[in-house]
DNA sequence: CTAGATGATTGGAG
DNA sequence: CTCCAATCATCTAG
């Protein structure tokens, strides 16, 4: 790979350095030649050094060759060490080290805690088992969301892993390629090991900070995930017919006391296969909703009446019909204390009457 | 698409 | 803490 005349030129300007590496002989000129020759021969290293860069690749190599061969070029790179010398006080000490981002270091921080960028495997599903913990006790029945959650995460972590590693490779091979510019440029040009050190410093820093975009991005990106999965709200399933039925046979065959203990819940829970916070909710829920409309919820009362009367007779082995409750009512016939509202308590004997509300 | 159903959340009372 | 009541946000049958 050839360097360009450009980019050398552009780096005359920005490093400068001290250069102890390189030959400092000198061979003063060709001895006896007059000054005007010696003249005529620097204005000519010149002439080519400012017009080198207007050539085309193929002359500017063939031009660079000259000029090494040049018998005034260790003359003129004396002088330029020389010039160098003088510069290099100023401008030491307007870069030097900038302390950690501390962006940056949040966005790492975050990415390690969510497993994006920890340890392979149990990353993820510890940050998954988090999340699900707080989202409230999950129980084993969304654990298909639970999977594609952690899917989603590995695939965003893949992705992350895969740009890292293609940044990190195209950040080394350029700056080896710079370093060898720089190795050539040597030959022509004072080059100290600290304007080298700099100039990798620089091209890690840009790239860093294209790194710093991809981190950004993957952080909104599992946060976006984790807040669609964290937001029971967002992804409600209804329960199951069967986890339904459960919960109705019990509600309605205790209609006179439709509260379950927490022995009771923990048994509905388990039977229909979610949490105890959820059968708690919807009892709450079924209270709420019976008793603000009793009308409506005849029918279902009196077929899961029926049924657990038929359940019942069944196991009692004698099919009486006496107390089938085929009429209305005949589920809440003891009077119901939970259907009190502000105090005030209501007959269910007269379910039009609770509806005045 | 819409109305009603439904699970979850919130705020207040006890 | 539990429960109620209102409300939110989504699901679902039509």
């Amino acid at each position: 790979m050839d360097e360009q005349p450009r980019l050398m030129h552009s780096h005359t300007g920005v490093g400068m350095a001290g250069h102890p590496g390189l030959p400092q002989h000198m061979q003063e000129g060709t001895g006896g030649t007059d000054g005007d020759g010696r003249k005529q021969d620097i204005g000519d290293i010149l002439q080519q050094i400012m017009t080198i860069t207007d050539q085309s690749l193929d002359e500017a190599q063939a031009r660079k060759h000259a000029l090494n061969c040049h018998r005034m070029k260790p003359a003129l790179f004396n002088v330029l060490c020389e010039i160098k010398e003088k510069t290099v006080l100023s401008i030491r000490g307007a870069q030097e080290e900038e302390p950690p981002d501390p962006q940056l270091m949040r966005l790492d921080n975050m990415l390690l805690a969510e497993g994006v960028s920890g340890p392979e495997k149990g990353g993820g599903s510890a940050a998954a088992a988090a999340a699900a913990a707080a989202s409230g006790g999950v129980g084993a029945d969304n654990s298909a969301e639970h999977s594609d959650y952690r899917a989603k995460l590995s695939q965003i972590r893949q992705i992350y892993h895969t740009e890292l590693e293609k940044y990190e490779q195209a950040c080394n091979e350029f700056t080896t390629h710079v370093m060898n510019l720089l190795r050539e440029q040597s030959r022509t040009r004072p080059i100290s090991p600290k304007e080298i050190e700099r100039m990798v410093n620089i091209i890690h820093r840009k790239f860093s900070s294209i790194q710093m975009q991809l981190k950004q991005s993957t952080c909104e990106a599992v946060m976006i995930l984790r807040s669609r999965f964290l937001d029971a709200r967002r992804k409600r399933r209804n329960f199951n017919k069967q986890a339904t039925e459960i919960l109705n046979e019990y509600f309605y065959s205790h209609l006179s006391n439709p509260y379950p203990s927490e022995e009771a819940k923990e048994e509905l829970a388990k039977k229909c296969a979610i949490t105890v916070a959820q059968v708690s909710n919807w009892f709450g829920n079924k209270r709420i909703r019976y008793k603000k409309n009793i009308g409506k919820f005849q029918e279902e009362a009196n077929m899961y009446a029926a049924r657990t009367a038929v359940n019942a007779a069944n196991a009692s082995s004698h099919g009486s019909q006496a107390n089938s409750p085929s009429t209305p009512n005949s589920a809440g016939e003891t009077g119901s204390p939970w259907l009190c509202s502000r105090g005030r308590r209501v007959s269910l004997h007269d379910p039009l009457n609770v509806l005045v509300k």
